[in-house]
DNA sequence: AGATAAGTGCTTTTT
DNA sequence: GCACTTATCT
């Protein structure tokens, strides 16, 4: 620790030792923020505050972890007593204890984004409202529009004005569906992603006695990737941080790139408005990148409208050049990343040490298939994660149900698996059980097997026995009950491998996911409780880097979407579809002229290179329907001064 | 409830 | 051109 100046720069030796009160740290892309941040945390550790009164907010629970850990080996073991994760996490932690306070039962469930869907299906369904025959929002359109409300804390009418101003939808329906929608999730006593941050935003702003314990208990807050936080997000810690005024808001507004969800950049640049005696400290010099690729991102986002100005000012050496290839298609693009991967890999790069990035997940299909073909190991972060395949959440919802008898989606999840039971008997049997089902006790068992169709008497009878013997399991050596691995080996057994068989040619694969998830049930985290939660709040990329964890991280590339890439880096960077339609995304930009979201998406993946950076344009592209047509390079790969960077196209062709 | 036939719409980004 | 949803029948 007393080695800090040197560590440190200036700047970040400002932002580690502050005193108390509000500070803003504008740290620009590769100058040390995490770094800063994990150093905050020591000194103030060291400084004696008691680690379980600093609460350390970040983008994914991976960051939170490994912040945390850095500096834990710093600071010491104490700092295993800091509240860190997502705000969806942190909010999570504090609705189970204060469940009733919001109207919840602690054992809430989550509803991810399927289970949303169904239940807005079932609410349609109930208003009988088809929005095919009618032109009414499809059920993805409802929950984004409801999610947006939720998120920048607005009435639904008021979105619903600025969203479908020109369309001729019915509003008052929209708002009956979304009333409905409310109650559903009552009834059920589900909260969806949004509902945690709503209502841990309530449980402060309703109880002035948890603020105020929470105010107490909570001395420092910090909170990183401070430029995509939403209302009720700043909220919350303007709220937490109000009386002492301790809040560290760490970000970068060049780097916004979730607006789409409710971010709002207005928060960071608002800050010192709304924090009078603020201080603000500003980190410019980076250690991330070669001057080369600094020059192009200083370009590509100069030009933005309303940002505080900062220019990323190099410490390293020079490097080469970067190269923009233009290919004709997809085809020669896969086969040009794949070769430069190998080339790569034969200068002493290690596969790890590279990674693909795209705008959109769907543009990387056609690489993955050429990646597997050559060989070439890889691990991608986008897309469906392992927790949300449908094999894996018929488990899931098997575990859930044999620990919570309120969990009603996960009864029709589990249940609906057997044969013969569709919706209808799902409601009978429900109604029949009194809106619970108990399987931790031989009558709740029971009175389920009593009520089943005969033809799914008998697969049942094997699973309510298995859950029986996990109940009856005495508390294993971690003091867990219950041996997860022989409970869902069981479940298989009975009929759910069969089942497997039956619906999908890879079901073997699809097993040893199962078999995979159980075991780690069983080890993860201390109860399954907490296991079941904290899957429900796993982002893909960290559902899937835990998987490859041990397995060889460092021997595949990444595949990632820029979004997914946030506050990471790598010694090489290629990006693909560098094209007008794909990145800008068309969908994104609409018929507004604004792309600066876009750009920053941009700016975002070039400065995830470290040394080299490569960015490929194809000119030619395949529509749905098997035609090709032309498509123009990206605008933002054209905007770069041909001076920094060098235009190529492949030889090898 | 589940199988089969006809009909649809068409990949942004994710907690 | 295909995947996914919805309607219809057994």
């Amino acid at each position: 620790m007393q080695d800090l100046q040197r560590i440190l720069n200036p700047e970040q030796y400002a932002a580690a030792t502050a005193g108390d009160g509000p500070l803003l740290v504008l740290a620009a892309a590769g100058t040390g923020k995490t770094q800063t941040l994990v150093y905050r945390v020591a000194v103030l550790v060291e400084r004696g505050v008691p680690p379980e009164s600093i609460l350390l907010l970040t983008f994914t629970n991976r960051a939170a972890k490994e912040m945390l850990e850095r500096a834990r080996q710093v600071a010491g073991d104490r700092v295993g007593g800091v509240w860190g994760g997502t705000f969806h996490h942190v909010c999570n932690r504090l609705l189970r204890r204060h469940a009733g306070l919001v109207g919840f039962r602690p054992g809430f469930a989550i509803a991810d984004r399927d289970d949303s869907k169904k239940l807005v299906d079932d609410v349609l369904k109930e208003l009988g409202i088809s929005p095919k025959s009618d032109n009414f929002p499809k059920r993805e359109v409802l929950l984004s529009l409801f999610g947006n409300a939720a998120n920048r804390d607005l009435p639904l009418e008021t979105v619903l004005e600025e969203k479908l101003r020109d369309v001729p939808f019915d509003t008052s329906a929209i708002l009956k569906v979304h009333e409905a929608y409310a109650r559903r999730k009552a009834e059920l006593g589900v909260m969806d992603f949004d509902d945690l941050l709503v209502n841990g935003l309530r449980l402060l702003e309703e109880h002035p006695e948890i603020l105020d314990f929470y105010r107490r208990q909570f001395r420092y807050v910090l909170v990183d990737e401070y430029q995509d936080t939403n209302a009720i997000q700043s909220r919350f810690v303007d709220l937490l941080s109000g009386e002492h005024g301790n809040l560290m808001a760490v970000g970068d507004d060049f780097q916004c790139i979730y607006s789409w969800r409710g971010a709002d950049f207005r928060n960071i640049m608002e800050f010192p408005k709304r924090h009078p005696d603020a201080r603000i400290i500003k980190l410019e010099r980076n250690y991330r990148s070669t001057p080369q690729i600094l020059s192009l991102a200083n370009t590509c986002i100069a030009g933005n409208p309303e940002q505080f100005q900062k220019t990323l000012v190099a410490t390293r050496p020079g490097g080469d050049r970067p190269i923009a290839y233009h290919v004709y298609n997809g085809a020669q693009q896969a086969e040009l990343v794949a070769t430069l991967i190998r080339s790569a890999v034969a200068d002493g790069l290690r596969p790890g040490d590279i990674a693909v990035l795209y705008r959109a997940h769907f543009h990387s299909i056609e690489l993955q298939m050429a990646l597997s073909r050559k060989r070439v190991r890889y691990l991608v972060t986008s897309g469906v994660g392992v927790f949300e395949q449908a094999h894996v959440k018929d488990m899931l919802s098997l575990l859930r149900l044999a620990i919570d008898p309120f969990d009603r989606l996960a009864f029709d999840r589990l249940l609906g698996l057997l044969p013969g039971v569709g919706p209808r008997s799902l409601e009978t049997m429900w109604k029949k059980l009194g809106g619970s089902c108990d399987l931790s006790k031989a009558e709740g068992r029971d009175a389920l097997l009593g009520i089943l169709r005969p033809a799914a008497r008998e697969p049942w009878q094997k699973v309510s026995e298995a859950i029986a013997a996990f109940h009856e399991d005495p508390p294993g050596p971690e003091s867990r009950k219950g041996n997860v691995p022989v409970l869902v080996d069981a479940f298989l057994d009975a009929f759910y491998a069969r089942l497997l068989r039956k619906s999908f040619e890879n079901a073997e694969e699809r097993e040893d996911d199962v078999r995979e998830v159980a075991s780690q049930a069983q080890t993860q985290a201390p109860t399954l409780a907490d296991f079941l939660q904290n899957v429900a709040l796993l982002t893909n990329a960290e559902a899937e880097l835990d998987r490859a964890d041990g397995r060889g991280e460092a021997d595949r590339v990444r595949l990632s979407t820029v979004h997914q890439a946030k506050g990471l880096e790598w010694p090489f960077v290629i990006i693909i579809w560098a094209c007008e339609g794909m990145f800008p995304s068309s969908r994104s930009l609409g018929e507004n002229e604004d792309d600066s979201e876009e750009r920053r998406l941009f700016y975002v993946a070039l400065t995830r290179a470290r040394s080299r950076l490569v960015i490929v344009s194809p000119e030619m592209r395949t529509s749905q329907d098997g035609y090709t047509f032309p498509c123009q390079a990206s605008r933002f790969l054209e905007e770069l001064p041909k001076t920094d960077i060098s235009h190529r196209t492949p030889g090898f062709f």
